[in-house]
RNA sequence: CGGGGCGUAGCGCAGCCUGGUAGCGCGGCGGUUUUGGGAACCGUAGGUCGUAGGUUCGAAUCCUAUCGCCCCGACCA
């Protein structure tokens, strides 16, 4: 993309609204622009992003074997009522009446919604088990929206849900997840730490949430340092293998980590005191088994080979994906702007024209440019006649990880400058070799 | 929902207390000189002062109501 074409409304002042580092980032950097409190529009550069974060956890979720469907934003108030949500959930549900007076509500989740599609064509043990999941907007009717997209009234968010003829068999996509889910973050540069939560709402008493550590999380956290050495690298897992799936699920909760809302004191005192650690982290997944709370009362069950009518085990599991957005910024940022790791950056490389109109670094900068299109890279290419300063700035505050500066200075050489844009380390090279390295960069995510 | 604060140009703000021609910086547009870390100068456009009532000769300013937004707390992916 050459930036005199694209759509990249950048601030010099920061809204005063902005509290925290990633909404006052994704301000700047034209990444959102509210709409009214806790909706905000996504603008090209942070759409960019999301879309990424979305496609990661696509793939990842397709990779342990999940399966992808859409379901509506707008629901009858009807299965909620079968459930016994509608009355439960409360004032954070927006509700809706059509013309014909019916209630309808904006799912806030989609508990309901997937046992109906379940009930109505599953009916056979053999079809287990099944996970079904779906990246929607999702609207909670937040007393107070707050943090840009970190807390948002509407929100995309990845839910899951497993159907399993026993809790054995659902337990195991409950680790499955797990895993997948500590994949999945991994990929995007991000440390989240599976911690013992509460189940809430949605209830259930096996649960996890996955915190990533952050100065300006909401919740406070205590946990046993070693657990953040631990890391899935790129182990190779077999998802369908049980024992696996559980070895991973062991190795990252055996240590002490919890919120305060579990937290336990008499517990967290026998880690030893030089690795306790309390800390604040934002919550950006979580995953639930809770058995046949739904499937009971709405009728979700199948035939067992037996020939006896059993409700299903079920589990949910969710992916905050427009918080992510915000997570990741709260943990890759300093005084100048966003450092994008490279899994989720939305363009791989910059490439900085220090002198637009000279015939020389035009030529250069364009050659460039093509040359990492060809190798199916997705340059920004600033070719604004802007001055250097304005430039470089523009680069650091979007955050692409790597800067390529061209400058007659360095053309009378052949070459151009490649620069990291989290150490700030530069290292001059001719332009064909910026181009290998930047796709040797890319080449394994 | 309790407590606090703010709505004045695209953004950041002053003016309000003490009523009398609506301002500043950044940004935009045109021009000149510049050009390796947010350039300088000149010119220029842009505002029913959130909205509605009221008081007054006169309201951004005082009063009332209302809407919106932000912050702290309780709640939450």
């Amino acid at each position: 993309m050459r930036l005199s074409n694209y759509f990249l409304p950048v601030l010099k002042e920061t809204p005063s609204e902005a509290q925290i580092a990633s909404h006052r980032l994704m301000l700047r950097a034209g990444m959102i622009r509210q709409a009214a409190a806790g909706i905000y529009s996504w603008l090209p550069l942070g759409f960019k992003v999301l879309r990424r974060i979305e496609n990661i956890v696509h793939e990842e979720q397709q990779r342990a074997g999940h399966v992808p469907l859409l379901m509506p934003t707008l629901q009858s108030a009807d299965l909620w009522r079968e459930s016994g949500r509608y009355d439960d959930y409360g004032e954070e549900m927006l509700r809706i009446r059509d013309r014909h007076k019916r209630d309808l509500l904006y799912g806030p989740t989609n508990e309901e919604l997937i046992t109906d599609i379940f009930r109505s064509a599953v009916g056979s043990y053999k079809d287990l088990p099944l996970t079904l999941y779906h990246i929607q907007w999702k609207f909670r009717d937040e007393i107070r929206p707050r943090f840009g997209v970190m807390r948002g009234r509407e929100f995309l968010m990845k839910d899951g849900y497993n159907f399993d003829l026993t809790k054995e068999d659902a337990l195991h996509a409950y680790n499955r997840h797990l895993v997948s889910y500590l994949r999945t973050y991994e990929r995007m540069g991000l440390k989240a730490i599976p911690m013992r939560a509460d189940g809430g709402p949605i209830g259930g008493d096996y649960t996890h949430e996955f915190l990533v550590l952050a100065e300006t999380g909401e919740s406070e956290v205590f946990y046993d340092s070693e657990i953040t050495d631990l890391t899935f690298g790129d182990r190779e897992i077999d998802y369908t293998d049980v024992g696996q799936c559980q070895a991973v699920l062991e190795e990252f909760t055996s240590r002490y980590a919890r919120t305060d809302e579990t937290h336990d004191e008499a517990v967290f005192a026998e880690v030893p005191e030089e690795r306790r650690r309390t800390a604040r982290g934002i919550e950006v997944g979580q995953i639930f088994y809770f058995g046949t709370k739904y499937s009971e009362p709405m009728g979700a069950t199948v035939v067992t080979a037996g020939g006896e009518r059993v409700p299903v085990h079920m589990g949910s599991h969710g992916i905050g994906v427009s918080r992510l957005v915000g997570a990741l910024i709260e943990a890759n940022h300093d005084e100048r702007g966003i450092i994008w790791p490279e899994g989720v950056t939305p363009f791989h490389v910059g490439i900085v024209n220090l002198k637009q109109g000279d015939e020389a670094t035009d030529a250069a900068c364009e050659a460039l440019y093509k040359g990492l299109q060809a190798l199916g890279l997705d340059p920004l290419y600033d070719d604004r006649s802007e001055r250097a300063g304005a430039k470089f700035a523009t680069m650091d505050l979007i955050g692409l990880p790597w800067r390529i500066t061209v400058g007659p200075r360095g053309l009378k050489n052949g070459v151009v400058e490649l620069t990291s844009r989290r150490t700030g380390e530069s290292e001059e090279m001719s332009p064909e070799d910026a181009i290998l390295k930047v796709n040797g960069i890319y080449a394994g995510l």
